[in-house]
RNA sequence: GGUCUCGUGGCCGAGAGGUUAGGCAAGGCUCUGCAAAAGCUUGUACAGCGGUUCGAAUCCGCUCGAGACCUCCA
């Protein structure tokens, strides 16, 4: 028996998993910027930490998991005249700040239902921690690791650079940093290119404004995640996760900020979830390179040649490690969605499996269930499993020869597991292929009068009926199959 | 330019110093009026060039290629 390893991005190591205060586990993932649509690359690293969270309850944790809506705006740039991103697509909607990240908040969570991922225990505004913020600010300038200047707060690297070491997440060393600091205007106030903002003035046009102690502003970017988590799960607790490109500055703030105030860097576990791309190149909002996860429920994409449905997307993304590159194509989703329908079709044949053969079969299920542990255990790797499963759905196929394979207690206990890893771990959802049931029994009865008639036609031979009838369903999508116990039908 | 990651069979994607990943597609077979579906079965892959080793796709070096971060971004 395995137990869970995580791998850890700050020491980049493969960690056992021990949560600080066991079975209670904290949890704080970096949630979405309700500026605009998520795209499926975000929507990846939430589903990505919705296993991780789901696999957490499986083990029996009791789970405390934070994720925050980033709704008070971060700067376009680090410049002075930078421009609040909510307050400017309010500007060029017409519309208020919160009414844009209440669109957008909503919109975020509609897809994470449709995508069937668990609301988080706790999912924090910015917006609603402004205090905290200021209070996390006032510790870091009474620890001396921030300075005031002209309105603005500042957090400075050099000073924090005397204690702790700064750079340790993203392995960069300062000279690389620095290296790398481009010219920017309006950064006379900061006495390093390195120090990051912990509360900015704001303009008179600035629409998201709160006070504080040095005047009208708004907090700095890295600031929210360090006191919501703070708040809600400790100085110090167990994971930390968010997307790849947070790691670097976002995360490294983070601990800085943490470090500064408390002593403490926070999680005992960052994790970091790869990217997305499409067409080979990152998806991001700001390139065009996206894809809504809305449009592959309707296929209403150039990207897309059908619908899909949200299993099967979900299926398709833990298909893939959640720290490898993943790359969407049309092809790819249509593959995984067929080896996904075989699995669901497995499962019914193994619910409608009769009670026959011995208590146990020649197949053992507690192996098998062990090999699916010892995959999620090696720092989830849904791929492995998702393998498993399909070697489930074998040994489903020669218990319908054989039913010594399964044997009755077995089969029951199959089905059971594979329900559990299927939906309670990967969080794909018992859909049913047909959609509302009262236009599904119209279906069903318009179609029992036309494959009657076929079966008429085909008892005596008369093929050109019966092929003309089906080739009419097939133009409208409807495939019909003959079997040895008669016709059927689905659509596609 | 700096830091880093990756390059696996037709495609997607695990693994990893010697042992079958898995899925999809493709070929063959069974079934079948035909078709479909389903089942069985086949394929022997790890960018290139060197090196370490009894043995490397897996370790090291170089080359080529791709990507991420260095600037808000999951």
């Amino acid at each position: 028996m395995s137990t869970l390893h995580l791998f850890d991005s700050l020491t980049g190591e493969l960690k056992p998993f021990e949560p600080l205060h066991a079975p209670k586990v904290g949890m704080y993932v970096c949630g979405p910027t309700v500026y605009s649509d998520v795209h499926l690359g975000n929507t990846r690293t939430f589903l990505s930490f919705d296993l991780l969270f789901r696999y957490l309850m499986h083990l029996g944790y009791q789970v405390r998991y934070v994720r925050n809506i980033t709704d008070a705006g971060h700067l376009e740039s680090d410049a002075d005249s930078g421009e609040d991103k909510i307050a400017k697509k309010a500007r060029l909607e017409q519309l208020e700040p919160m009414e844009i990240v209440q669109r957008y908040t909503v919109g975020f969570r509609s897809v994470m239902q449709a995508y069937n991922a668990l609301p988080p225990s706790i999912e924090p505004t910015a917006t609603g921690h402004i205090v905290e913020q200021i209070e996390l600010i006032k510790k870091l300038l009474a620890e001396g690791f921030a300075y005031e200047a002209n309105g603005s707060v500042y957090f400075s690297i050099e000073t924090y650079l005397k204690t702790y070491p700064y750079g340790e997440l993203s392995g960069r060393s300062i000279d690389d940093l620095e290296a790398g600091t481009r010219e920017l205007d309006g950064q006379d106030d900061k006495r390093h290119p390195l120090d990051f903002a912990l509360w900015k003035k704001a303009a008179p046009e600035h629409l998201m404004r709160w006070p504080s102690p040095w005047g009208a502003g708004f907090p700095g970017w890295h600031l929210e995640c360090s006191a919501m988590s703070t708040k809600y799960l400790g100085e110090e607790f167990d994971i930390h996760g968010g997307g790849m490109d947070l790691k670097f500055p976002h995360h490294e703030c983070e601990i800085a900020q943490n470090k500064g105030a408390t002593g403490q860097g926070g999680a005992r576990y960052w994790l970091h979830a790869n990217m997305l791309t499409l067409n080979g190149k990152r998806m991001a909002k700001s390139t065009g390179n996206t894809l809504d996860p809305r449009d592959l429920l309707t296929g209403n994409s150039p990207h897309l040649t059908k619908a899909y449905s949200p299993g099967a997307v979900r299926f398709f993304i833990h298909q893939a490690h959640y720290r490898s590159v993943l790359d969407f194509s049309d092809s790819a989703l249509q593959a995984a969605e067929k080896g996904y329908y075989r699995l669901l079709t497995s499962l019914e044949v193994l619910r409608a499996r009769a009670a026959q053969g011995p208590a146990r079969g020649t197949w053992s299920v507690a192996d098998w269930n062990a090999q699916c542990s010892e995959a999620m255990n090696q720092d989830l790797n849904s791929p492995v499993l998702i393998a498993q499963l399909f070697e489930a759905a074998k040994a489903v196929t020669l218990d319908q020869k054989d039913p010594q394979v399964l044997g009755t207690e077995g089969a029951a206990e199959l089905l059971h597991s594979m329900e559990t890893w299927l939906f309670s771990v990967l969080g794909l959802s018992p859909e049913s292929h047909s959609g509302n049931a009262k236009y599904q029994q119209a279906l069903d009865a318009a179609m029992s009068v036309v494959l009657d008639v076929r079966r008429k036609a085909r008892e005596t031979k008369d093929w050109t009926t019966s092929d003309a009838l089906r080739e009419a369903l097939s133009r409208g999508g409807i495939v019909v199959q003959d079997g040895p116990e008669g016709s059927s039908y689905r659509v596609e």
